[in-house]
DNA sequence: TTTCTTACA
DNA sequence: TGTAAGTA
């Protein structure tokens, strides 16, 4: 069924491929690794390989990143996110709980102050567009 | 050629 | 984060 362009789950992917299709350069990826946020096996010269499922792992941590949520906490929301139904949640600690709950109340006003922001610019943009056709 | 580690800007 | 150096 696959025969070329399907190594979807096989724990083979160098860092430049992973880079090159995840759109993020090996130095940043490296990073990721140092902290912890994925994780690669290593062949036998050495080089890192990468599951290919990564690929969406490290966009998951790039929005994670971007909305400014710390490291640490990315770190125990991940296994998470790989399995869903599994259940960390019974072993979530309070301050894990506690940190989580802050994190989504700075993003929910977070998306309201782009909603805001995006609307008036929409605004914006509709008076100048109407005014032009005068 | 690609990747690796370490380190500096 | 990018980039340089010196390897494997």
């Amino acid at each position: 069924m696959d025969a070329d362009k399907n190594a979807a789950t096989r724990p083979s992917m160098k860092i430049g491929e992973l880079a090159k299709t995840a759109n993020i350069s090996t130095r940043l990826i490296r990073y990721y690794e140092e902290q912890g946020l994925i994780e690669s096996t290593r062949a036998a010269n050495g080089y890192r390989e990468y599951d290919p499922v990564l690929v969406d792992r490290v966009w998951q941590i790039r929005g994670l990143l971007e909305a400014s949520i710390p490291v640490k906490i990315i770190r125990d929301i991940l296994p998470f996110l790989d399995d869903p139904c599994d259940i960390h949640v019974t072993e979530a600690s309070p301050e894990l709980i506690a940190a989580l709950e802050e994190q989504h109340e700075q993003m929910d006003q977070r998306v309201h102050f782009l909603t805001r922001n995006r609307d008036a610019i929409a605004a914006y943009l509709e008076s100048i567009r109407g005014a032009r056709h005068l």
